[in-house]
Parts: C-alpha cells; sequence; structure tokens
DNA sequence: CTAGGTGCAAAGCGTTTGCTCGGGG
DNA sequence: CCCCGAGCAAACGCTTTGCACCTAG
C-alpha cells in the first residue's frame, strides 16, 4: 500500500460526508466545504471522495443517469432514488418483498434497478492461467 | 401521442439492436449502422436509442458508472456486468437466491449494486394537491 | 529533502440540444 | 405543403487528469 499523509482537506471531505446524511452529491459536498475552507477544490474533493470510497471510510452511491452520491453510513444498505426530486432514501432490503415493502412505505416501485458488478466465468478462468 | 413518422435510420436503429444481443453500447451500435448506412449521425442515434427505448421496443439498461447497454430482448431480466471485460450477461433473478445462483453458474458476486427508481411518499403527496 | 497532496484549468466521456435542411405523409 | 426527423456541431453535466507549487513527515 502506498504511504499516506495527512490531509487538511482530506479531514474535511470526510467530516463533511459524516455530519451530512442526506446523500449528498460531489458537488454538494464541494459547496459545503467551501463553507469551511473557500480555496477547497474540485479535484481535490473528487480525489479525496474516490479515495476514502476506496478504503471503506464512505459509501459510493452510483445513480444511474445521475450524479453519483455519498454516504457517511458504511453498514451496507441500499438505497431508493425519487425520478422526481433525487431525493436518495437509506432502504434495508428484504429481497422477496421487495417491491411490496417498498410500496408499503409510501415509495411508488416504478423501475427496479439491478446490477450486479462482479466477475464474469471467462475472466475467472482467464485469471487462473 | 404525438405523430409518427417512418424513418429508414430509425428502423436501421432498432435491427441493429435486435440482431446484437451482446448489449451495445450506443457508441457500439453508431458504428454498427455506420457500416449500413455511414452518413447517419450520433444524435439520430442517441436519439432514436432513447425512443426506442420509451416505446419499449428495446431495453435500455443503465450501467452505473458507464456507458448505457441496449438490449433487443425485452421481455423484463437483469443483468450482471463483468468489471473486468465489462460483458454484460442477461439473468433472470431468483432473488433470494441471487448470490447463490449467480455464483452457481460461475460469475463471481463482487458487487450488488441496486436502485430502486420511482417517486417518493412527499413526491406522491404533492402530486395529489 | 522528497514524495504525496493541492489548486487550477483543461480535457475526457457519454449524452443532449439548437439549428437548418431534407423527406415522409 | 407541412412538420417530423436527420445531420452537424456545439454545449452539456459529471468526472478525471496534467502540471507546477505546497507541505507533512
Amino acid at each position: 500500500m502506498k504511504a499516506q499523509r495527512y490531509s487538511k482537506q482530506r479531514e474535511l471531505v470526510l467530516r463533511t460526508v459524516k455530519d451530512h446524511l442526506t446523500h449528498p452529491t460531489a458537488l454538494e459536498i464541494y459547496g459545503l466545504t467551501r463553507e469551511k475552507d473557500p480555496t477547497i477544490s474540485m479535484g481535490t474533493v473528487y480525489r479525496n471522495l474516490n479515495l476514502l470510497a476506496e478504503q471503506g471510510k464512505i459509501l459510493q452511491i452510483k445513480v444511474p443517469g445521475g450524479a453519483d452520491r455519498f454516504d457517511g453510513i458504511i453498514e451496507p444498505h441500499n438505497h431508493a432514488v425519487c425520478t422526481k426530486c433525487g431525493m436518495v432514501m437509506d432502504y434495508c432490503f428484504d429481497f422477496e418483498d421487495l417491491s411490496r415493502s417498498l410500496e408499503k412505505s409510501g415509495f411508488k416501485c416504478e423501475e427496479l434497478n439491478i446490477t450486479v458488478r462482479g466477475t464474469c466465468k471467462n475472466c475467472l478462468t482467464k485469471a487462473d492461467e
């Protein structure tokens, strides 16, 4: 692993995500950090968000067709995105009852976007060689 | 509904998606259609892909963090994306046994990306007013 | 001192859009 | 003849990156 130095900016980004559980986008985090440190740059925010997500210190929510969002709560859980206001709701899925329980909670389930990421048979075989 | 005219380009785009079940991206479809009609433009391909997807004639697969892919098979089904080669595999999910059955088929499930799109309680209430 | 981090700006990628012209009905 | 659709290129939104400078260790 690469040596990692302390940086004021990285700590600020981490604290900002941890303090705002509204699933902010990178741009929103940029705005929030700017309030505390008016010289922080977009690039730094993105670099640190990606770094912190890789290290598992924050969660990166890939929203299909929209900007990524970040979550300070790192316990594995899922998200329901409102197509109208963009709100992201934390949600603990019971797969069998997914739609049904979502509907019970008042969320009208219109599109279920499921993407499994992983490694396919072919690539697993190739990796063995 | 708006009147819709026939267009050679739209038919070509539709046929191209139906004939290539490899889940091509818009760019790949652009390349394929260009082989048959060297004057077709990117904008036309995108416009028609979106139109056909809206009409349910093709399926649009939103790949988080990557280009959208299109599928000529419109029966509802899900997809597993390989993080290494980008291959998109058709998959019929049994939610309970999701990971288990995926693993049985040789796909190493590394990241389960679930996003439900729909309308949240707040917006449903507002729409009623 | 030196390697990792920053700010800045430009480039990148996938996609959409404004405009003008062509062609289906 | 009307107006939807095409072609083209510019603009878009989000994100990454190259570079020169700064700073923690």
